[in-house]
DNA sequence: TATTGTTATACTCTATAACTATA
DNA sequence: TATAGTTATAGAGTATAACAATA
C-alpha cells in the first residue's frame, strides 16, 4: 500500500508519517508500479506453496497453450531477453517440468513433461483464483475491470 | 510493448512469434508490471536528461511538498525500507540538491538546496510534461483516466 | 547476414539482519 | 521498548557484449 496506514501514529513534532502531502498519488507510473507490486506480492506468495515464482508459472502456461515454443519466442512475449531466458528454462528443465527437443539446429522446442502438465494444471488453478478474487474485490467496489484491462492493454502499446 | 510486432516476420515452421496465445494479457498482475515498465521507460529516459532518476526526483518533489521530513517518512511514503533509503539520500547530498539538518539526535530534517529547488522544477516540469501526453493519448483513445487512477488506487489498497 | 542459445558481467532494486544512538 | 540511521549482504531482475553453431 502506497500509504501505509498502520505506521500512522499519534502526531508528533517531525512525524510526517500521517500529514505528508502527496505527489506520488498523481504519477501514473508509480501508481503502476505500485499496483501491480501489490497484486504480484499477493500471487508470489499463493505460487510459493508449489515452489513457483509468477514468471516460471506464466512461463509453464505459455507452453501449455504453445507447446514446441522456443525459448525466444517466449522471451519476446514476455519481453525478457534472450540471455536472461536461460537460467529460467535451465531451472525448469532441471526440475522436470518442460523437456527441450531439436527442433531447428539451432533452437529447441519445448513442451511440457507428464509432471510439468501436473504442476501447470496447479498454477494455473492458483492464478486463476487469485485473478477472480481481485476481481471481485474491484467489482465490489465499483471499478470496472474489463476498462481497466482495456486501458492497461492501451498503455502497453504506447511504446510502440 | 508486451507483444514486440517489431519481431513479427513471415511465419515459418517454429516461429511462434507472431502466432502464440497469450495468457499473459489476462492477468492484472503482468499487465500492471509491463504498463509500469512502459511508462517508466519513457519517464526515465527524459529524467536521464537532467541526471536524475524518477525515484529521485519523486524524492526531490516530496521534499518540496513536505520540507524538514525526515528519510524514514519518505521511506514509508514510497514503501522503500530504512536501509534502502541510505544510498538514495546520500546521492542527492552529494550532488547538492537536498541538505540534512539535525533534527532530533537520531533524525535529520530533510530540506532542498537553492540547486535542489531548482532540480525540482526542472524534474516536475518534466514529469507534469510526461503525465500530461500520456492522459491526453489515453483520453484520444477513449480511456477514463481518472477512472483508471482509481482503480490503481483501489488496488493498491487490497493489501493492507 | 540474421537468429538461437549461451556465458560472463554489471547494475539496479529489493530484502534481511544487525549495530549504534536516541526517544 | 521503539525508532532513526547505518552497514553489510544476498537475492532478484535487467542490460550489454561477445561467441559458436546454424539458418
Amino acid at each position: 500500500m502506497w500509504f501505509d496506514m498502520k505506521n500512522i501514529k499519534t502526531t508528533e513534532a517531525g512525524d510526517f508519517s500521517a500529514i505528508m502531502h502527496n505527489p506520488v498519488g498523481r504519477h501514473l507510473g508509480y501508481m503502476l508500479r505500485r499496483a501491480s507490486s501489490v497484486i504480484m506480492a499477493g500471487l508470489g506468495s499463493s505460487l510459493a506453496s508449489i515452489d513457483l515464482r509468477p514468471v516460471e508459472a506464466t512461463i509453464l502456461s505459455l507452453i501449455a497453450t504453445n507447446p514446441g515454443c522456443t525459448q525466444s519466442d517466449l522471451g519476446r512475449m514476455l519481453s525478457i531477453q534472450r540471455a536472461n531466458m536461460v537460467p529460467l528454462i535451465t531451472g525448469l528443465v532441471t526440475r522436470g517440468y518442460i523437456c527441450k527437443t531439436a527442433a531447428d539446429g539451432r533452437s529447441h522446442a519445448l513442451n511440457l513433461t507428464e509432471q510439468g502438465i501436473a504442476k501447470c494444471q496447479e498454477a494455473e488453478s492458483m492464478m486463476d483464483q487469485h485473478e477472480t478474487s481481485i476481481a471481485q474485490q474491484l467489482d465490489r467496489a465499483g471499478h470496472d475491470v474489463a476498462r481497466l484491462e482495456e486501458a492497461l492493454t492501451a498503455i502497453m502499446k504506447l511504446s510502440a
